[in-house]
DNA sequence: TAACTATACTACTTTTTAGTAAGTTATTGC
DNA sequence: GCAATAACTTACTAAAAAGTAGTATAGTTA
């Protein structure tokens, strides 16, 4: 059950490497949002993995969580120091996949 | 059943966003290698899942495979041109997993 | 002739990830 | 008192990814 990390790589993978988390990460790097406008970023998600995604990052200390004790709630999600040092990586896959489509 | 491409890093990470590829493509960072020594390399790695995944690469044009008409077989892979174009996202996908070990 | 070799394929099972749809909350505004 | 609100939460199902174990190949060596 344990994950083995035999190279760093496979570290950074096992913490992003899911179909959402990048993606929700990318989006935040414009900075703190609401919950429900971040998730309607998030082109296709479901309401629940989009709560399980950053419930898991905010576990993984990625993302801050928010919330205001108002009714009705309102939560906002922003990249942490850990997160945002992730901005350089993901800008790469996503430029990668930019150059790679423009071929 | 298509995968709808909402942004660059999205269309990325469905090329490369699985457990075993961006480990396999990082090991071919060195060069040709024969099928055996590679899959050795890949720590943890089954046999299925060794060739599922190397075959899949290949069909999406990252890797090469060249094989040796011999007994017993010869099979050697190394990253093609655009398989290459992913160095700088690889291994910084690497040293951010450093990094971040360390502190 | 039987074991050994390197690579791959297959059938089957388990685990992980993702999707659907419904319910919960407490306050405001009609 | 009933709907609307934002953000979950839960139970259930479906699909994708990964693992296990066994089989095939055809020359070479013992």
């Amino acid at each position: 059950m344990s994950k083995v990390i035999d190279c760093p790589l496979n570290y950074t993978m096992n913490l992003i490497g899911t179909k959402w988390k990048p993606l929700i990460l990318f989006h935040l790097l414009e900075g703190e949002v609401r919950s429900g406008i971040l998730q309607k970023k998030i082109q296709g998600i479901s309401n629940k993995m989009f709560t399980q995604t950053v419930r898991e990052l905010e576990k993984d200390g990625l993302v801050l969580r928010k919330v205001f004790p108002v009714v009705p709630p309102k939560v906002e999600y922003c990249l942490s120091k850990r997160g945002k040092s992730l901005e350089t990586v993901l800008r790469g896959l996503d430029a990668w996949g930019l150059e790679d489509l423009e071929v």
